[in-house]
DNA sequence: CTCGAACCTCAACCTCACATGAGGTCAACC
DNA sequence: GGTTGACCTCATGTGAGGTTGAGGTTCGAG
């Protein structure tokens, strides 16, 4: 049978994920892994799976470190079962409802402003997202803060 | 009648944008400022539809860099009108579409992963990173938190 | 004219999620 | 035992979109 341990080639080949990136997820609490004698690291199998779980959370939109606070309600001592990572990822749905209700609402104003020719900061709902009313001139006008970004490439 | 002028005190407040993030815009090329004999910026007053729509843009999930090479199309010597601001507004609904079809895809497939139990690295389509480089192949723009993150502002 | 608030530039710093490189060590094969 | 490649730590870099602070200048009300 198969050596169970991973090396940190081996577990970044059949992740996917870098081993730089392997390491910084250990350095952020998100994985640990045993050492040899000689201070190499030796990953547990089951790693997989929580490299795996780290990754599809990112592509739901959590930082690392609402990852790690969600990997550490895990149990410890046992090795999670698949009702433990089911209920993780069933806490994603509302996330990701949430945002694509955003991205629903805003294109319904971008058709609404493209149709209507509004285009003024007083009226348009969708430069004046908080429905701030249309004052006279002088009235302050508040745009929402723009929505963050993340762009990212894989090793 | 009041000053045409804004200071970028003026702008910032009437836009919500920070004056750091004012500067910054002009330093990218996204705006213009006159200058007094003492060099204190001054805005034209359609500075502030040029605000919202940087603002709307990155909202929809352009880069800075997308945002000034769209206002470069815009006509020089005359004010921008209504059918400019709508050609460019109006190129964004595929971006959006776009955006919402990758979530709801995302979102189908977190049901039939938690639906299934499957979990496994090699069947299921949500953990499994193969199919990442399609997802991600044509410029895509990865997903965004749910709650956006607030810059401060200095008023 | 005075004075404080607002403005200027420039440089340094921030977050996030890593990548890269230097300089050195370990493990496995021959 | 030698070689080679994989591994180690630590420091520094990246990029987007800014913020913060120092040190100095300008504006405009009184």
């Amino acid at each position: 049978m198969a050596d169970p341990w991973l090396t940190i080639g081996a577990l970044s080949q059949r992740s996917g994920v870098a081993p730089s990136a392997l390491r910084y997820y250990e350095s952020q609490g998100l994985l640990t892994a045993e050492r040899t004698s000689g201070n190499q690291r030796r990953y547990r199998r089951s790693t997989l799976r929580r490299v795996a779980f780290i990754r599809a959370a990112q592509r739901v939109g959590l930082t690392l470190d609402e990852v790690a606070e969600a990997l550490r309600t895990l149990p410890e001592g046992r090795a999670p079962t698949k009702a433990d990572w089911s209920r993780l990822s069933r806490s994603w749905r509302p996330r990701i409802d949430a945002q694509i209700a955003r991205l629903e609402l805003l294109r319904e104003r971008l058709d609404g402003c493209i149709g209507c020719g509004c285009l003024s900061l007083r009226s348009c709902t969708l430069w004046n997202p908080e429905d701030r009313a249309a004052d006279e001139g002088t009235g302050a006008v508040r745009l929402e803060p723009a929505a963050p970004r993340r762009a990212n490439r894989d090793g």
